[in-house]
DNA sequence: CCCAAGCTGAAATCAAGCTGTAATGCAAAA
DNA sequence: TTTTGCATTACAGCTTGATTTCAGCTTGGG
């Protein structure tokens, strides 16, 4: 998942990219408004954290362009504490959650991380798939009960499948989401984890959690969603 | 489905190629509106992307000189941020969507998707043939409920009939639409992948969704669109 | 500071599936 | 009946993805 990060302390946002990059975030960042909207128009990000109180263009401006460009991906405001009112101002122009500074740098996770579990729709952070379990939270996942041991980038693919399931993803869009340098590489890492990830969470080869369309991508199989699990969709 | 692309940046054009292309059309491209023109008149275009900040031949004339020629394909016009004026000038001008630089690529590719469908007369992405249904947006096709799977070239003709239900269209115009180069082969592909889509779409062969005019081309069977659907048409 | 373990990503090889050609058969028109 | 156009089948070649292996890097422990 790819967070686009808009603050004009340099401090304050060095630390912000830390933190998002060891929470397993692809980070873009700017310390000015202008090159921050530029960011979010020009890459597929997936969530943008943005301090009200920039110079230049002043983050509601940011907000609201954002908008009227039709990208829709939640945002979180930051404010300083002394500009509470901002926070209304922002939660106006289309913010999805704030923050007043300073702040803990766990609960700020914590709040993406919440927000990144709305833009794939699961309003809990479990998603169960038949005997395939994704807490988005401990970012553990479950085989029939037992943990199963995902290494970083293992999570992360399986992660934006789960965020879009039942839906073709090409293998250019997960690089994309994944790697914050430029994806285009011609490499096959995708198929290559693609095909770890189905070692771990389908040993037998009997689930096909994650599907090949040949030419097109991969798509996370969604017969057995929570959703429809329960109901044999008999007819 | 096939797209002309007018674009005088080379690298941009080269990502709008590759990215259309990803999502399953037959891209002309151009960097000046003279060639661009040119393919336009030439070519069975279903949908131009063209850039108004051209050079030579500025965007909004070849818009206009295209629509003189009696070209009516849907235009989606791309223009710089700073000259937003420009956009109105463009839909007057006869473009049926705008949007300005810099832009994300999915979202050029959704706009396209939604232009394309209107082509067919489709509001909505979901077409139903009796037993028969088209979803344009996830591409899937399902057969009494059941999915069909597909191969690329087989949705992509399958595609351009759907879009041109109850015409006869000729082998000629589906290899144009669907092939990039030259089309006039003499090869008898289209008429392998009408085989493999009838076994597919129809493996009692009963419905006969596909109809050959000798001579003429295929049609697609319009008996049982939604609108008439009532269950009549046993010989 | 060094070593061990594990992870990532590249390259090579292998397997599968799709495309398009050609050959043959069949049916409609002339 | 002959001719023409389409249907069907089989298959070779190619493209794409899967899998395996390995080198280099990172990380954590001693």
């Amino acid at each position: 998942m790819r967070i686009l990060v808009i603050e004009d302390d340099p401090v304050l946002l060095e630390t912000l990219t830390g933190y998002l990059r060891d929470a397993g975030y692809a980070v873009d960042a700017s310390p000015d408004g202008i090159e921050g909207l530029y960011l979010g128009e020009e890459f597929p990000v997936d969530l943008a954290i943005i301090d009200l109180g920039l110079p230049e263009l002043p983050g509601l401006e940011v907000i609201r362009t954002l908008h009227q460009r039709g990208r829709n991906f939640p945002i979180l405001v930051l404010t300083a504490r002394s500009e509470w009112q901002d926070k209304v101002a922002g939660l106006e122009a289309g913010a999805d959650d704030y923050l007043t500074k300073p702040f803990h740098f766990e609960e700020l996770v914590a709040r993406v991380n919440a927000l990144m579990r709305r833009v794939g729709g699961h309003a809990q952070p479990l998603v169960e798939m038949g005997p395939l379990k994704v807490d988005l939270t401990s970012q553990r996942v479950y085989l029939e009960g037992d943990e199963v041991e995902l290494t970083t980038y293992e999570y992360k693919v399986l992660q934006y499948l789960v965020m879009h399931p039942d839906e073709v993803v090409t293998k250019t869009r997960l690089s994309e989401h994944i790697y914050e340098e430029d994806a285009d590489r011609d490499s096959n890492v995708i198929e290559v984890f693609i095909g770890r990830l189905r070692r771990k969470l389908d040993p037998d080869g009997k689930l096909k959690p994650i599907e090949t369309l040949r030419g097109r991508g991969y798509r996370l199989a969604l017969e057995v969603l929570p959703e429809r699990a329960n109901t044999q969709s008999s007819g």
